[in-house]
DNA sequence: GTAGCCTTGAAC
DNA sequence: GTTCAAGGCTAC
């Protein structure tokens, strides 16, 4: 069902109802809003497209049989009156084509405009004229003056100042540019491609104030379908004496207009328009609408030159607005950029710009009654999906408010919780997670050019839109899982766990700073840490430190400084034990240090922070075994560290250098090859007291040679034991260990590597880095213990295969069939 | 592919 | 044991 407003009606209307003090006072909130509806008409749509409106129509959607009779009593008196009211005549198909001629014309776009008449339509309209004379730029003063006009004064007024410039112009070049300079890109000529569903701001002017035109809306129902053609105007006298009618035809009352007046329902099959309805909407009321469907839109449309606030950019990809296949989409949907702007500029115009430009239009009439606000007040509004990007707290101050019980910031559902960083409802939930585990957020789409207004109604249509918004509303995509675990609380920026703890860590401080600091009960089940924050509280300042300082992601290795400072000579068993202070390190006798260097010994020494956390078994959650008193508690111990261990490590390894820049399909070649190495090495490191003897997750020293009565275990043991030994002797500081991970991790020896001379050039470069770390502190004789560690390599490859070959023996899962160590083993998968 | 419900697991 | 935010399952 399409309706439309009774355009040839209106001279009656006026003459019925002449001009009061209402119309002398249509705010500028209304201006603006016809102003962005009236760039969206086709003079084809409407001139194809209307379909009349019967009379049980009507009573389908509400219309009492009091309105009926009198839109009865309106059509007789139309019918009477209509002959001898030809200013209007409904355009055909052809008319189309010469408009869109006309719109390729400057000069006919000046001269239209500079007459008030729509260039499409040729249908003269005070919003061209204010927007030819860009309304944007006038200060607020001059709006309200604009508001006490009456329009036709109004265009009077601003018609006289053009055409004094276009004479101006016309004098001083025929062939330059006769539009002023700060009028570029202002004549919206937003086409609507045979938008059947769209029938124009005026329709949409006649919905929003039903007082007054309600009954022409629905006047026409006589069954023939009207065929009135739409043409410009001839004469400036005739421009002039349909001005005050088109005027009052666009309602007197639109300064009453309510947000239920936005809106009325319309059939299944709607259009955008529809959409631009809804979302003008109050949150409560659009819930309860109609779902809305197919449509399609061609918009060529130029964003005012000073419109800075409207910058978002076209995705990649979509620049030109090639439209794709999109669900939502059934018929052909060319969307193009204007072909006008420059290319800087070009940047700056979207389509989406509809959205946000609609965006602020709602913001003026629904949560503004300020008639006098300004395009630089309301600017803000137009970008807050933008600010609330930069914003952490606004979106924290959001998802308080869309807390449990609330709505859904995407799509207007019931909020179910937190998710990914947002309060969301479920399906937005599900809806994020499944496109980013199915990776399909690369391959998403909008034939609209993202400009879709997503609802719970239509949610499901536009997959790119939603996603656009998902992330726009501060949903992360690092809060998805990659290793898919289950459970737990995630520290992503953003998390309502990092949030809570940030609170209670301001809290603290405040606390502190008041002198009523409480001091934290030891934690039963890490009673090595008891001196020390909690884990999670490190790990979370070490993600913070790293969030402060991206550009010291060691993922670029230009980054890398050829003579990092070494740490101490001492070898730390927790992350407190590591001075985040570069000015503390002993031995530092490298020449230069820049900020930057000093800054990256900050973040080294942060990641090892990190892998404490991840790694320590001191500091591991729940780690709750049996003492060593027999060998099986023994390897129970074992197998659950070495679960937790490759749970964790994807995660941990692509914070590193280098790994960082990896493929991920490398990465998990060189994970899966080498995990074991890195544990070995981490436990040999980290999990021996001074005299070389292997300490238990639980912290007990207890004699493991004495409880193991397997050969291979106990040789496994043993030689364990010995690389401990010897990397104490070795005096094997922190940094000089991280290298050793490094190499370990970078082996480009690994079958089914993609880029294996990659991977090789960066093992050389932690090479050379190891070496100068070296050199740096201890010289000359620094290379004989390097040689030496690089030879602990070897042993650790040894090992690796020893404990594998265990592992895969003793099926680990079978003999300990009542626990599951499903990461260990996947990561023995392909042993 | 969607969305509602269920399971899991770290933190408390 | 409870809470809550992850992932999983499954009917549609």
């Amino acid at each position: 069902m399409y309706r439309h407003h009774e355009h040839q009606s209106l001279g009656q209307e006026q003459s019925a109802s002449p001009t009061t003090s209402t119309e002398r006072c249509i705010p500028i909130k209304r201006r603006l809003l016809n102003k962005f509806y009236s760039s969206k008409r086709t003079a084809s749509a409407q001139a194809n497209g209307r379909i009349p409106v019967s009379d049980a129509e009507l009573s389908c959607h509400g219309v009492d049989h009091v309105e009926q009779a009198e839109a009865l009593d309106l059509r007789k008196r139309k019918k009477a009156t209509s002959s001898s009211l030809p200013r209007f005549k409904w355009e055909s198909a052809d008319r189309q084509e010469q408009a869109s001629q006309q719109l390729q014309s400057p000069d006919t776009i000046l001269e239209q405009c500079l007459r008030g008449v729509d260039p499409v339509t040729g249908r003269p309209t005070v919003q061209n004229v204010l927007r030819y004379h860009d309304l944007s730029k006038l200060s607020i003063g001059e709006r309200t003056e604009l508001d006490k006009m009456r329009d036709d004064e109004i265009l009077a007024k601003y018609l006289k100042t053009a055409c004094e410039q276009r004479d101006r112009a016309l004098y001083h070049s025929e062939s330059s540019a006769r539009r002023p300079s700060n009028s570029k890109g202002t004549i919206s000529t937003m086409l609507f491609d045979q938008e059947p569903n769209w029938d124009g701001p005026d329709n949409l002017g006649s919905r929003l104030s039903r007082k007054s035109s309600r009954a022409d809306t629905f006047g026409r129902s006589n069954g023939s379908t009207p065929t009135r053609r739409h043409q410009p105007y001839e004469s400036q006298s005739e421009v002039y004496s349909a001005i005050p009618q088109d005027l009052a035809r666009m309602g007197s009352d639109l300064s009453t207009i309510s947000v239920n007046d936005l809106w009325e329902p319309v059939n299944a099959s709607q259009d955008l328009i529809s959409v631009h309805h809804i979302s003008s909407l109050a949150a409560d009321e659009s819930d309860n609408l109609p779902q809305i469907g197919n449509g399609s839109i061609r918009t060529d449309y130029e964003i005012p030159s000073n419109s800075r606030n409207v910058t978002l950019k076209q995705p990649k990809g979509e620049q030109h607005f090639v439209a794709h296949s999109c669900q939502r989409t059934t018929s052909h949907s060319n969307v193009s950029s204007g072909g006008t702007a420059s290319s800087g500029e070009a940047e700056h115009l979207h389509v989406g710009v509809v959205e946000r430009l609609h965006n602020h239009i709602e913001n003026i009439v629904v949560k503004s009654e300020a008639d006098t606000c300004s395009f630089a007040e309301n600017g803000q509004n137009l970008t807050r999906a933008t600010n609330a990007k930069r914003d952490p707290e606004s979106k924290a101050t959001v998802g308080v408010k869309n807390a449990a019980g609330g709505k859904c910031p995407i799509c207007s559902d019931v909020v179910s919780g937190y998710h990914y960083g947002t309060h969301s409802c479920e399906s937005c939930k599900g809806f994020f997670k499944r496109t980013i585990q199915n990776k399909r957020n690369e391959r998403l789409a909008c034939a609209l050019a993202g400009s879709c207004v997503i609802i719970l109604q239509n949610r499901k249509h536009c997959a790119y839109c939603r996603f656009k918004k998902c992330l726009d509303v501060g949903m992360k995509q690092e809060a998805v899982r990659g290793d898919r675990q289950r459970g737990g609380r995630s520290m992503y920026e953003g998390s309502s766990e990092q949030r809570r703890r940030l609170q209670l860590q301001t809290q603290q401080q405040q606390n502190e700073a008041l002198g009523q600091i409480k001091k934290r009960k030891p934690r039963k089940r890490a009673p090595s840490t008891a001196t020390q924050p909690p884990a999670g509280d490190r790990d979370d300042q070490s993600l913070e430190i790293m969030r402060m300082h991206p550009q010291q992601t060691l993922g670029h290795q230009e980054r890398m400084p050829s003579n990092p400072v070494t740490s101490s000579a001492s070898i730390p068993t927790t992350s407190t034990d590591i001075s985040i202070n570069p000015s503390t390190s002993t031995g530092s006798t490298t020449t230069t240090c820049s900020d930057s260097c000093d800054e990256y010994i900050l973040y080294l020494r942060k990641l090892e922070s990190i892998e404490a956390t991840f790694f320590n078994p001191f500091g591991l959650p729940r780690i709750s075994i049996d003492r060593c008193h027999s060998e099986k508690s023994l390897l129970t111990g074992s197998y659950y560290l070495m679960d937790h261990f490759c749970k964790k490590m994807p995660s941990w390894i692509e914070m590193l250098p280098y790994l960082h820049d990896l493929e991920v399909g490398d990465r998990s070649v060189l994970l899966k090859a080498n995990w074991l190495q890195v544990l070995i090495l981490t436990v040999c490191f980290r999990c021996h007291d001074n005299e070389g003897h292997l300490i238990l997750p639980d912290r007990s020293h207890c004699d493991m040679m004495a409880v193991v009565n397997s050969v291979a275990i106990l040789d496994i043991v043993r030689r364990m034991k010995q690389l401990a030994q010897k990397l104490q002797a070795l005096k094997t500081t922190q940094d000089e260990y991280f290298y050793l991970k490094l190499l370990i991790l970078l082996n480009s020896d690994v079958k089914n590597l993609s880029q294996p001379s990659r991977i090789r050039s960066y093992q050389e470069k932690v090479q050379e880095h190891l070496f100068d770390l070296g050199m740096a502190r201890e010289g000359i004789s620094a290379s004989m213990k390097i040689g030496r560690l690089l030879l602990k390599l070897s042993e650790l490859e040894r090992l690796s295969h020893l404990i594998k070959e265990h592992l895969v023996f003793t099926q680990v899962a079978g003999q300990l069939g009542h626990r599951k160590y499903s990461n260990l083993e996947d990561m023995l998968e392909d042993y």
